[in-house]
RNA sequence: GUCCUCAUCGUCUAGUCGGCCUAGGACAUCGCCCUUUCACGGCGGUAACGGGGGUUCGAAUCCCCCUGGGGACGCCA
């Protein structure tokens, strides 16, 4: 039975490398039909905070993938005690002066300690280069190496993918659980995620951008981000890149992992990963108007729009393939939840090659073809361009004025689907105060 | 300092056992087309095998060295 865990140790908010890790093991595990754990790594009592552990949960919570074990490591300090104690008795362990449990690495016995790793290969180090690490603190804790590989062996762990910042713990590791008498699980590491700066993502050093609740709420879609987080080191060698969740899964291997660390794209002026941003609004183009609907209501409401479920329903597709992100809704589709437009510079209203007497001969026609006309996309289509014609002025002439009218600037989804939503009795009042502008 | 590790366009990457690579895709960027604006879409351009030695008929692909990057060396995880 296949079985990986994600450790994460509650001494900071979700990292997105660690979001990274905790997406390839859940991939791994349900690729092979295995089973997900995640196990808090808290051992450390003096730096775990509530509000880290909250945080991460935060983002686990988003990403929305679940896990299906659950463990807490400082609710299973008995067990490490015990497995400290037996290789302590077994005289492959000693404490040192200051009262410290160090393992004997057993330089005298064996040049060097090797395993192979499922991504970087065969790996080996001399036993000379590896220190006697500490497995029990002089208060009797135990440290992160004894914890995680009791851990480890007690939940059958099969499989231990994480950063390849663990690359050379893994030879401490090799050791414990070779004194342990088990088997060693077998070791993936991971490339990691740097800065543009080619340096390790850092919060200190980068702000926000390192912690997936920043995507969150930025309006990226989970599952897209996790989409992106996965082409982050890891290829499915034919080119494709926006995938389900069920496609990830079904061809996400180790194999596919490089070996190189990957950068994420972030500047100051553009926090997001521009590749990020595509590939949200990929998902976005093609996301069910109902899904996309619910989804959109929470970030209208944080920009302050009072709107039904049923406006943002007519709105939705007007708007889909214009936002990136679903934040977007409240830059993109203001004027249609906005009771009152927000003030414009009247001379948008002048049409291309045209002057305020064609604005205002084509926004007094629109008054009153839209006081009698059906509100619907053929009808409007009909009516405005006869109209044009009527005035012999281009379409392109006789909309322009309407479409700043109405929207209060001149890019705007297409203009006829556009007053359909905004209805005969906004459109009218927006007009006719357009034309007191002029 | 010691040890581990990596090295293809600005970024993410493709490149099975060396030849089909005059190095492919995507993002970004630039240009053109489509078009009532914006967006979408379509087409095209700029842009990379870090350097030096080998091995070979032939190397981005194998070997060595250099250089550069990253990581680990804690009673943190």
């Amino acid at each position: 039975m296949l079985r990986v865990r994600f450790a994460p140790s509650p001494t900071g908010y979700l990292h997105i490398g660690s979001a990274r890790t905790f997406i390839f093991n859940w991939l791994y595990a349900r690729h092979n039909a295995g089973t997900m754990i995640l196990r808090i790594d808290d051992t450390d009592i003096e730096r775990n905070t509530q509000q880290s552990l909250d945080s991460i949960f935060d983002g686990l919570n988003w990403l929305d993938l679940g896990w299906d074990e659950f463990y807490r490591q400082s609710e299973r300090g008995e067990l490490h005690r015990e497995a400290a104690e037996k290789i302590l008795s077994k005289g492959l362990a000693y404490r040192d002066p200051e009262g410290v449990v160090r393992f004997k690495v057993p330089r005298d016995t064996r040049a060097e300690v090797n395993f192979t790793d499922l991504v970087y290969g065969p790996q080996s180090k001399g036993t000379a280069d590896i220190e006697d690490f500490a497995l029990l603190r002089s208060n009797g804790a135990p440290t992160y190496h004894m914890a995680s590989c009791a851990d480890d062996a007690d939940l059958r762990i099969s499989h231990i993918i994480r950063g390849q910042d663990h690359l050379t713990n893994t030879f401490k590791h090799a050791l414990i659980f070779e004194a342990l008498g088990v088997e060693p699980p077998r070791f993936a590491h991971l490339p990691l995620l740097i800065a543009p700066d080619g340096s390790k993502l850092s919060k200190r050093k980068h702000g926000p951008v390192v912690s997936v609740t920043t995507y969150r709420d930025s309006g990226f879609l989970a599952h897209s981000y996790v989409n992106f987080l996965c082409l982050l080191g890891w290829s499915p060698k034919n080119d494709r890149e926006k995938m389900s969740r069920q496609e990830l899964i079904d061809v996400f291997t180790l194999e596919g992992v490089n070996k190189s660390n990957a950068t994420v794209n972030f500047s100051d002026e553009d926090p997001l990963d521009p590749k990020a941003v595509w590939l949200n609004a990929e998902h976005l183009k093609t996301l069910p108007l109902d899904e996309l609907t619910k989804d959109l209501l929470p970030f209208a409401a944080a920009a302050g729009f009072q709107v039904t479920p049923a406006k943002m329903r007519a709105v939705a597709p007007l708007i889909q393939e214009r936002i990136k992100t679903l934040k977007d809704v409240a830059t993109v589709a203001d004027f249609f939840f906005a009771e009152k437009l927000p003030p414009y510079d009247a001379a948008e209203l002048i049409p291309q090659k045209g002057d305020a007497a064609m604005a205002r001969a084509a926004l007094e026609k629109s008054l009153a073809i839209l006081a009698h006309t059906g509100f619907n996309h053929d009808a409007l289509d009909a009516a405005l361009r006869a109209a044009a014609a009527e005035l012999a002025i281009k379409p392109g002439q006789m909309f322009q004025p309407i479409r700043v009218a109405v929207c209060g600037r001149k890019n705007s989804p297409p203009l006829f689907e556009t007053l359909a939503v905004l209805g005969r009795e906004t459109s009218l009042k927006r007009i006719q105060e357009a034309i007191e502008k002029l």
